[in-house]
DNA sequence: AGCACGCCGACT
DNA sequence: GTCGGCGTGCTC
């Protein structure tokens, strides 16, 4: 009987492809582990085997596989359960899911290498001088690498000459594989076997006293021996004795000392786990009660807390209980949110079962990450990560977390799967028959209605901490202040004057712009003309600390014009502003205050976020100005007073959720205010202070906000009360997205008759150099989801069969919000 | 997604 | 003529 193995790829390919495996790899093969195949023309992909069986494909000779990579799996069934649910629901095809999943270092990777070929006699005059070069580096080096050739070369077509050595036997290919994952190795040292004993140790130190430097690391060896009674690392060593690595290696050279090699965990933990979880309030203590009777009839509960109720240490709670009972608990955070801050708190309470997981970890640390949940370790009992995590194999997973549940983050937009963590963590939750909960003080209305549904359970958190009292806010109305000439650049005098007043308390500023730069538009006060940018249908953004036009959506940049590029003239001319031009403002109003700004900009590099937020903390800074990144719950204790610039550009953003997410937004950059004893204050400058959304924020009256906005919703067949799913079609050519695009509506028109909207261009219509247009279909509550995506499935197939659309990237987004 | 193949314009 | 650009099709 012959045997074959389904493998999943990690290409975004919906095909199953299937490998010839001998007997006994058959049997010893199991769903989960790697195996390293080969793909196309010459290279080797890891793949995962998902099933062994008999069949022989019909319409092909299958391949063997090359080799297998674990003597167990390495992916859970769960979690490939878990995998199969996110390529379905979100419209992709498992590999693509295995790619998000998988730590880079676990995918194999096969290279090219050129060896000479031993058995044939060359002579050298049958070569041309590229061949002879390549010919020649042989002779040194056993082997070369493809980018070899290309630098010996030094040109890009290097396959033909390659081919003809080959040919001519001068030279063989192989493919290499290699594992990425290498384990860390520290290095220690001890003293040599020879000398172990009194006597020949004696000799030793007689010889060493014609070598000081290095009777002293010896004798500091000694000291440190006795008193750590533990291996000694030659960090260490050469710290402790403040000799240099040299002086090491020739103790080591003369075999006086050896060196040898541990494997060390990459993750080190700092807190010790011995701090006490804290008291909560009353509360707290009964919502905690609250969210358990609740788990007992439903999976998933929404805990709306104000900000600043104290959230953090329900979870606290809920997370010592499941890791008593031995469970796993993952808790999901927005990226930006992971800081230092509350991974020590979390690491003081719990010590080494916690571990982080997300986007800034290197693939080294992942691999550690991952296999310490897939053995249930102790060490990875707790993890917490950002949206990639759920993708782990959990293997007793007891409860999931999904703090600031509302944070559109939680959402991939690009490359596939686009998967929501937060609908993706449920479906995790109930795959292990754990529970969910999910966490804001702003839900996002899906889970609100859900909650009002009794989908999901609801427990409330009204009081702040401590009873703190909510930030008093001031709406101040922009129209009127330029009127009255009371503004002195984009501050009013109320701001002016409440930041004078906290100024001298004491206390700390955050002044909100959601735009980076200095200004969104350069126009010539002459013409009119503004920059664009050349790749993206938007103008320029001027960014005066590199006196540069950057573009937002494709990185473009040039030197900022002095002329007017159509009429010539230099009366080039600034509108709108953004982060820096505030920035600059607030130095210019107070100029013996230290002004920090807190944008994509200043937090480039590892731990630039980290950085800004230590010095706000140390009240290195009195104010600090930024985009939305300062609303990812952050803690901030000495900061009274928000001041919003303009709320209007984020009311007015085209999209069906702007007031929602208007809310959530100076909701959660009010809630920074007045952590505290003190009572904070927000000021939110704006030309509509009698817009409703501004009401309720004002009055924090998240309930008339729902019903509000839930109206709409249902009048106009927006989420949560129908789906949607949206299409979009990308390519460079503008007729031919247009053509494809009323293509693809129509069809879909044929199926679901008026919930197609579109097609049409989206406010940016072309992105690095790609014309987009969107088509979006609504989905009614009674529709089958499953039924609709086969039919978009269906048409996606016709359409890709339609040899002038081919080209067209189409991108379907489930769930587009 | 990669990657090879093939067609075509540009420039040594 | 060769180089390198880009469009097209295929991968078990």
């Amino acid at each position: 009987m012959t045997h074959f193995l389904d493998v999943i790829l990690p290409i975004p390919l919906q095909k199953a492809f299937t490998y010839h495996i001998t007997a006994a790899e058959a049997k010893f093969l199991k769903q989960g582990m790697r195996v390293a195949v080969p793909f196309g023309k010459s290279k080797i992909y890891t793949a995962l085997a998902y099933k062994v069986h008999n069949n022989p494909p019909a319409a092909y000779e299958a391949k063997t596989i090359h080799q297998i990579l674990d003597e167990e799996p390495i992916v859970t069934e769960l979690q490939l359960q878990h995998w199969q649910w996110i390529a379905n629901y979100y419209m992709c095809s498992l590999g693509e899911v295995m790619r998000a999943a998988m730590p880079n270092a676990f995918l194999i990777e096969s290279e090219t290498i050129l060896i000479r070929n031993t058995n044939t006699e060359i002579s050298e005059a049958d070569l041309k001088d590229d061949e002879f070069l390549i010919y020649e580096a042989l002779q040194y080096q056993s082997s070369l690498k493809i980018e070899d050739v290309v630098s010996i070369l030094d040109k890009k077509r290097i396959l033909p000459v390659v081919n003809r050595l080959v040919e001519k036997g001068v030279l063989q290919l192989q493919e290499e594989l290699y594992e990425k994952y290498k384990p860390k190795l520290v290095r220690y040292v001890k003293l040599h076997e020879a000398h172990k004993s009194e006597e020949k140790l004696q000799e030793l130190l007689e010889i060493l006293n014609r070598a000081p430097k290095q009777r002293e690391v010896i004798l500091t060896l000694f000291s440190l021996e006795a008193s750590e009674h533990k291996p000694i690392k030659v960090s260490e060593l050469s710290e402790r004795s403040g000799a240099s690595s040299t002086i090491i290696k020739a103790l080591i050279d003369k075999s006086i000392l050896e060196e040898y090699y541990i494997q060390t965990d990459r993750i080190q933990f700092e807190g010790d786990g011995s701090e006490q979880t804290k008291q909560l309030s009353k509360a707290q203590t009964s919502a905690l009660e609250e969210i358990k009777a609740s788990f007992e009839t439903k999976s998933v509960t929404l805990l709306h807390g104000v900000t600043s109720s104290g959230k953090t240490e329900i979870y606290v709670k809920l997370i010592e209980d499941q890791l008593n009972l031995g469970k796993q608990v993952l808790y999901l955070l927005p990226e930006i949110a992971l800081t230092t801050q509350l991974v020590q708190r979390l690491q003081d309470y719990f010590g080494e079962r916690v571990a982080v997981f997300h986007s800034r970890y290197s693939n080294n640390e992942r691999v550690e990450v991952w296999q310490n949940l897939k053995n249930n370790l102790e060490k990875a009992q707790l993890v917490i990560g950002a949206r990639s995590s759920l993708l782990l194999p959990f293997s007793n997973l007891g409860l999931v977390i999904v703090d600031e549940e509302h944070e559109q983050s939680y959402k991939q937009f690009d490359p596939a799967p686009r998967y929501h963590a937060r609908d993706a963590a449920i479906v995790l939750a109930s795959i292990h028959q754990a529970k969910t909960i999910l966490g804001s003080a702003t839900p996002s209305l899906e889970s609100y209605f859900n909650a009002s549904q009794g989908k999901y359970g609801f427990v409330e958190l009204k009081t702040r901490f401590n009873n703190v009292l909510m930030p008093d806010i001031e709406l101040v109305d922009l129209a009127d202040k330029y009127k009255r000439k009371r503004m002195k650049g984009h501050f009013s005098d109320r701001l002016i004057e409440e930041m004078d007043e906290t100024l001298n308390e004491g206390f700390q500023i955050i002044i909100f712009q959601n735009r980076r730069g200095f200004s969104p538009i350069v126009e010539c006060t002459t013409c009119g003309n503004s920059p664009q940018c050349p790749n993206c249908d938007v103008s320029l953004t001027y960014h005066q600390y590199r006196d540069q036009l950057r573009c937002h959506y494709c990185g473009y940049n040039t030197v900022m014009l002095k002329n007017c590029q159509a009429c010539g003239n230099a009366t080039l001319d600034t509108k709108g502003f953004g982060t820096e031009q505030i920035e600059e403002e607030v130095k210019v109003l107070f100029p013996d205050k230290k002004v920090a700004r807190m944008d994509l900009d200043t937090t480039r590099g590892k731990h630039g976020f980290e950085k800004i937020i230590t010095k706000l903390e140390q009240r290195e800074i009195d104010i600090l100005v930024g985009t939305q990144m300062l609303t990812k719950g952050l803690d901030f204790r000495h900061v009274k007073l928000v001041g919003i610039m303009n709320a209007d550009n984020l009311l007015n953003f085209p999209d069906f959720r702007a007031h929602e997410r208007s809310y959530q937004l100076m909701t959660q950059v009010a809630g920074r205010a007045g952590r505290t004893d003190i009572r904070g204050k927000v000021l939110i400058q704006t030309y509509n202070p009698h817009h409703n959304i501004l009401q309720q924020v004002s009055t924090n009256a998240y309930k008339e906000m729902y019903a509000e906005q839930m109206n709409d919703r249902y009048n106009f067949k927006y989420p949560p009360i129908y789906r949607l799913i949206k299409i979009t079609l990308k390519h460079k050519d503008y007729n031919r997205v247009n053509l494809a695009a009323d293509w693809y509506a129509k069809s879909l028109r044929q199926v679901f008759k008026t919930n197609v909207l579109g097609p049409e261009f989206p406010p940016i219509s072309r992105i690095r150099n790609l014309f987009n247009k969107n088509i979006l279909i609504k989905i009614p509550q009674n529709q089958s989801l499953s039924k609709t995506k086969e039919s978009i499935m269906k048409i996606d197939n016709s359409f890709n069969a339609i040899k002038d659309f081919r080209s067209v990237r189409v991108v379907i987004n489930v769930d587009n919000y």
